[in-house]
DNA sequence: CACCAACGACTTTTT
DNA sequence: GTCGTTGGTG
């Protein structure tokens, strides 16, 4: 194919594009698959085949599908593609989550299967608490079969594709001794009953529709003249037949992924959706995108050298013209905490070499890494973010909150009526709770209406029927003025007469103030919202929350949450067997496992433009036992000629590096677990003998070695700290202070960053 | 109904 | 180690 050379009158949205990227932005018919590698200008690619698709006007903006698996991703694409061709795709209904998307077709189609158009979207919290009461109903031991496993699965099924009705006694074996199908089913019936459905059900709901109705199969497949995919190799099946399915008339589906960046398959993603693309679609074109326009060379070298040891790859290969930059440096120390006081010094050398913060980003492999950095951070008064973690709508007062506001707006919403009936407390407990929940069985009506009902019998004891009494009242008085007022005055009105913000104000604790702060919030992020309607489908839908970056921060999140970012200078973090590759993926998963936590360190490193510095301890404290680690097989497997070896160890960088080059079976040295939990310690791989001496001089910072504390503070005393401000010492251990915070909450910081006030 | 002790779990988590 | 859940007691 001859592509027409770069001219002055290109349209703006091909400018900068090199060769295969042009492609990808002209071959706008057949099936197409764009394999694009870390940091090769995937989303520049995608938004200008998107402007290129309106400026031919190939395709009206509702013509038009492009599915993405974030709000981020979709809310970037949007504003990248408005810039390219002028505000007029404002409308382009059909881009978004497939998540999104699909509940925008499930709204109009919810009577085919069973719902209604204003059905609730659940998160995790309420369909755990609707799994629990089956489990209990069932009379299964709880602590057996968990809620959260048989949660698990059904979202595996669901990943897949499969009704209940599809679940064979094999699958239905994995619960509860063969009856995980039925409980599969009964939740599913209840689902309905409520109204509601899961996320897993917005996908294999509209699967459904799109299956057995013909009509409504035509009708989209004929509508979509153009359907793009991002992070293609992310797709669990039920996306993929949904794909499938609307791109079978025109075939004009792009999908653009990258097999190597595939790091969620334990949430259902198939890496063989990417592989097999040309099966499905024959005739499809690939094009790849191999010019990486962010990491430096040794930096890209280190990384495909690290993935080279994957198999079955679709194969690409990664080259830049970025001038050489520096090695990745790789670091060994002696424990978590010298890694944490490490980094923090690199930190503080990189920002005095006039850097920002911002182009800083500390990638850990879980959760629980972070909390040693946040120490330190805190010690040394270095502002850090941590994305991740709790986020804003998954908080509990703001999910009372909406519990509340659900109940407004659809009266049917028992989990939502389940979670506020009592809070605050108004003497309606479990007894009264379960008498209202027996009457809406019998009589098959939702919550609300047989809380309506109770009232008129003699069911309930006198104060609980008052009390009950007032609740219905109240919701029914403030669904009527849903009418006459704005949906942030409402809310703010149903908090008010519902005693939940009394019940916070008159809270002493520490947290109370930032859980009025966050109420606050959310009625303010309301107003942004046409509806009540419209806010608490973006509630459910759109949960993420970007906390304005006010001042400059250093980053801190998993790799997972890192994918598609970049920074000037990363940090990875625990690289150590058992930590990364995770102690789990080894026992479990077998080579499968392992070459997806080879693909995540792949995306970690290729995440750093400049600078990327791996770290390693010897020790490490992990559920409170120490244990002794050895380095993770993937810095082994980082190329020589890359890398710059270091460790704060006796014995010299040799010493790590020894531990790797004479293995032949990567299993060997790990020992398995003994004792509790599965093996997060092991043998010490033996290999560095440290001296004592040494110990104490590596493990000698400010922060350990129980200092004896000023003096001057007390329990009890307020106190100010730069970064937390105010707040009330619950206890003192030696320099070590726990301050209950007025906003920020408790936390543990050292005395000398505070100030009496 | 509120409070505390005991117990267990404990990778990742775009929606 | 530490968080959250649960079951018992006052």
């Amino acid at each position: 194919m001859s592509l027409p050379a770069p001219t002055e009158q290109d349209p703006p949205y091909l400018r900068g594009l090199n060769a295969p990227q042009r492609e990808a932005v002209l071959t706008t018919d057949g099936p197409v698959l764009v394999l694009a590698g870390a940091g090769t200008g995937k989303t520049a690619a995608l938004t200008a085949r998107l402007a290129h698709l309106l400026h031919t006007r190939k395709a009206y903006p509702s013509e038009i599908l492009s599915v993405t698996f974030t709000n981020k991703a979709a809310r970037e694409m949007r504003e990248r593609v408005g810039r390219l061709v002028g505000d007029t795709v404002e409308g382009m209904p059909w881009l978004g989550t497939f998540h999104a998307i699909a509940a925008k077709m499930l709204r109009r189609h919810a009577e085919l299967v069973g719902l209604q158009s204003n059905f609730t979207i659940l998160d995790t919290d309420d369909q755990l608490r609707v799994i629990k009461q089956l489990i209990r109903a069932a009379e299964l031991d709880e602590k057996r079969w968990t809620a959260r496993a048989l949660a698990g699965l059904i979202d595996q099924w669901k990943n897949k594709g499969l009704l209940p009705r599809d679940i064979d006694a094999g699958e239905s074996e994995r619960f509860a001794n063969g009856r995980g199908g039925e409980l599969y089913a009964q939740y599913q019936a209840r689902l309905l009953a409520l109204n509601a459905c899961d996320f897993g059900d917005l996908l294999l709901h509209v699967l459904t529709i799109l299956k057995g109705n013909r009509d409504v199969l035509e009708n989209y497949q004929n509508r979509f003249r153009y359907i793009m995919v991002d992070e293609y190799q992310d797709t669990n099946s039920s996306q993929y037949l949904w794909l499938r399915l609307l791109a079978q008339t025109r075939k004009n589906i792009c999908c653009v992924g990258d097999d190597d960046q595939s790091i969620y398959s334990w949430r259902g993603a198939q890496v063989e959706n990417i592989l097999k693309f040309e099966k499905d679609f024959p005739g499809a074109k690939v094009i790849r995108l191999e010019q990486n326009y962010r990491s430096t060379p040794h930096i890209l070298a280190a990384a495909s050298g690290v993935i080279a040891n994957n198999s079955g790859r679709l194969g690409k290969t990664l080259f830049t013209e970025l001038p050489d930059g520096d090695k990745v440096q790789v670091i060994g120390v002696w424990d978590g905490p010298e890694e944490a006081r490490r980094v923090g010094d690199e930190v503080d050398s990189w920002q005095r070499a006039g850097n920002s913060l911002d182009t800083i980003a500390i990638l850990v492999r879980a959760q629980f890494q972070t909390r040693e950095f946040e120490d330190r951070f805190i010690a040394i008064g270095l502002p850090y973010k941590i994305v991740g973690g709790f986020r804003f709508y998954e908080r509990a007062e703001i999910r009372d909150a909406l519990a509340y506001l659900r109940l407004v707006n659809q009266p049917s919403d028992d989990l939502a009526l389940e979670r506020i009936v009592n809070v605050p407390k108004r003497g309606l407990g479990d007894k009264a709770v379960a008498k209202v929940q027996q009457l809406a069985r019998a009589a098959y009506v939702p919550l609300s209406t047989a809380a309506a009902m109770i009232l008129d019998t003699d069911e309930l004891t006198p104060q609980a029927r008052r009390a009950l009494g007032n609740l219905v009242g109240d919701i029914a008085r403030w669904r009527d003025m849903a009418g006459s007022m704005s949906h942030p005055d409402l809310a703010r009105q149903v908090f008010d007469e519902s005693g939940y913000t009394a019940m916070l104000q008159a809270d002493r604790s520490a947290e109370a103030a930032g859980r009025l702060e966050n109420m606050a919030e959310l009625v303010r992020a309301m107003e942004e919202y046409e509806n009540l309607g419209a806010f608490l489908e973006h509630v459910s839908l759109v949960m993420d929350n970007d906390a304005q970056r006010d001042t400059e921060k250093v980053t801190i999140m998993t790799i997972h949450a890192a994918k598609g970012l970049e920074y000037e200078k990363v940090f990875l973090v625990g690289w150590e067997e058992g930590v990364f590759p995770s102690q789990r993926a080894l026992d479990e998963g077998g080579l499968a496992s392992l070459e997806e936590e080879r693909r995540l360190a792949y995306v970690a490193i290729t995440r750093a433009r400049r600078s990327a510095t791996i770290l390693h301890a010897a020790n490490r404290r992990i559920y409170g036992q120490w244990t002794s680690s050895i380095p993770s097989r993937f810095v082994g497997e980082l190329p020589d000629a890359n890398v710059d070896s270091e460790t704060t160890m006796s014995g010299g960088a040799s010493l790590w590096q020894a531990n790797w080059s004479d293995r032949t079976d990567p299993f060997a040295n790990v020992a398995r677990g003994t004792g509790r939990g599965p093996g997060w310690q092991r043998a010490n791989a033996g290999g560095f003998s440290v001296s004592p001496t040494r110990i104490v001089e590596a493990r000698g910072s400010a922060v350990s070695l129980g200092n004896k504390g000023r003096g001057d503070v007390s329990v009890g005393m307020r106190v100010f700290h730069t970064k937390f401000g105010y707040g009330l010492i619950a206890e003192i251990e030696g320099n070590k202070l726990e301050i209950d915070f007025e906003v920020a909450g408790r936390k543990r910081v050292l005395d000398s960053f505070i100030s009496p006030s």
